[in-house]
DNA sequence: AATAATTTCAACCGCTGCCAG
DNA sequence: CCTGGCAGCGGTTGAAATTAT
């Protein structure tokens, strides 16, 4: 049973493709398109490889505009902000990135991304923990000082001293399983919780979404946004446009072109500076590492089980533009064969 | 300089959804 | 409606390159 190989396996070539062949390839589609059809074209111009191979060949390398290289901090926000909400959907993100393929920002999130995000959270994470640290002991110390004036019976307790109740349980926590964190990163649930505990972005850089693709719509006033503690827009996608998202429910998606953020109050917004508030009273172990504290909140099967409501105080995303996404989900087999991959992959670049 | 360990990334594999017959 | 063939996609693999010892 199973299906037919597309392919007669004993007379095709596998691995890295020469020079000469990557010519061929190049040439031919160049001049002749790819007829539609990738499993008859390697026969018609002689080339000893699978059908499927040449189109990954065309597509991550050979194909015009290719950007090969250093990703940019604003291309990793993009990245970021995207698989919050779609997950590991790469063609979608890639098409958000003129230039880059799925492929490519694959290898990059699983190699390097993903180890940059882990980096900063843990620097985030020891930031606040000292932080903590250094509040409960200038409680202590504060105490000392009234207790030695004898006035220790007018001391209000901590949770009046202005202070978070949390504050005191921060220096106690038991410390992170850096050592065995790594294998319980591997699901792209737990990487979404921690890219909207460090708001829905990789970098505090100021993008310059120039070189994105033009039709990404950025909103200027979110553009001056710059780290999580600062001032932030107002909060956050509508839970009924990620849910469609997620669920390829396009048609509950908004008309407009930007990311409507909006908490399930509608209209409603948050402060930046109760998002700052909250990001700095909850206690740590709730800034991303649930999965490592076994925070209940968090079903067994991995899937989030906190309410939008909840999760848009502590996230901001960048606006990207959804309505892109849309275009691309929208795109059914037979339009993205009739314009062509350049069509759909890369809106708003040249297309060849 | 030699070797081992780690990282990167091109390419492959197999599944899914769409479409034509 | 069913089936076969195809393109597209995301996960995985493994060779090459790089870094550490």
């Amino acid at each position: 049973m199973g299906r037919a190989p597309c392919c007669d396996k004993a007379n095709v070539k596998k691995g890295p493709w020469s020079p000469e062949e990557d010519a061929t390839l190049k040439s031919y589609i160049e001049e002749n398109g790819t007829g539609g059809n990738w499993i008859a074209l390697p026969q018609k111009i002689g080339l000893k490889r699978c059908g499927k191979s040449c189109r990954l060949r065309w597509l991550n390398y050979l194909r015009p505009n290719i950007k090969h290289g250093e990703f940019s901090e604003e291309e990793d926000n993009v990245i970021c902000s995207l698989y919050i909400s779609i997950g590991s959907r790469w063609s979608i993100i890639a098409a958000q990135l003129p230039g880059r393929t799925d492929n490519d920002i694959k290898n990059y999130w699983n190699t390097r991304l993903k180890k940059k995000l882990l980096g900063k959270q843990r620097k985030e994470v020891q930031a606040r923990r000292d932080h903590a640290i250094q509040k409960q002991q200038e409680m202590m110390m504060k105490k000392k000082v009234m207790e030695n004036q004898g006035a220790s019976e007018m001391l209000p307790d901590c949770h009046n001293l202005n202070q978070s109740p949390y504050w005191p349980d921060l220096a106690v926590l038991p410390p992170i399983p850096y050592s065995n964190q790594e294998p319980r990163f591997n699901d792209h649930t737990s990487f979404r919780k921690l890219l909207i505990n460090l708001g829905g972005r990789f970098s505090d850089h100021n993008p310059d979404h120039s070189t994105l693709n033009p039709d990404l719509i950025v909103d200027p006033q979110f553009q001056t946004s710059g780290t999580i503690s600062s001032v932030q827009p107002p909060l956050t996608i509508k839970s009924s446009h990620l849910e469609a998202l997620n669920s390829n429910n396009i048609s509950q998606l908004p008309n407009n072109n930007h990311c409507n953020i909006s908490d399930q109050a509608e209209g409603s917004t948050f402060p930046g500076e109760f998002i700052e508030e909250m990001l700095y009273t909850i206690p740590p172990r709730h800034d991303g590492l649930e999965f490592l504290y076994g925070d209940t909140r968090f079903s067994t099967n991995g899937e989030l089980s906190m309410d939008w409501g909840e999760m848009s105080s502590l996230s901001y995303l960048p606006p990207v533009d959804h309505s892109s996404c849309e275009t691309a989900l929208h795109q059914p087999t037979s339009t993205m064969q009739k314009v062509g991959f350049e069509g759909l992959r890369y809106m708003g670049s040249d297309a060849q």
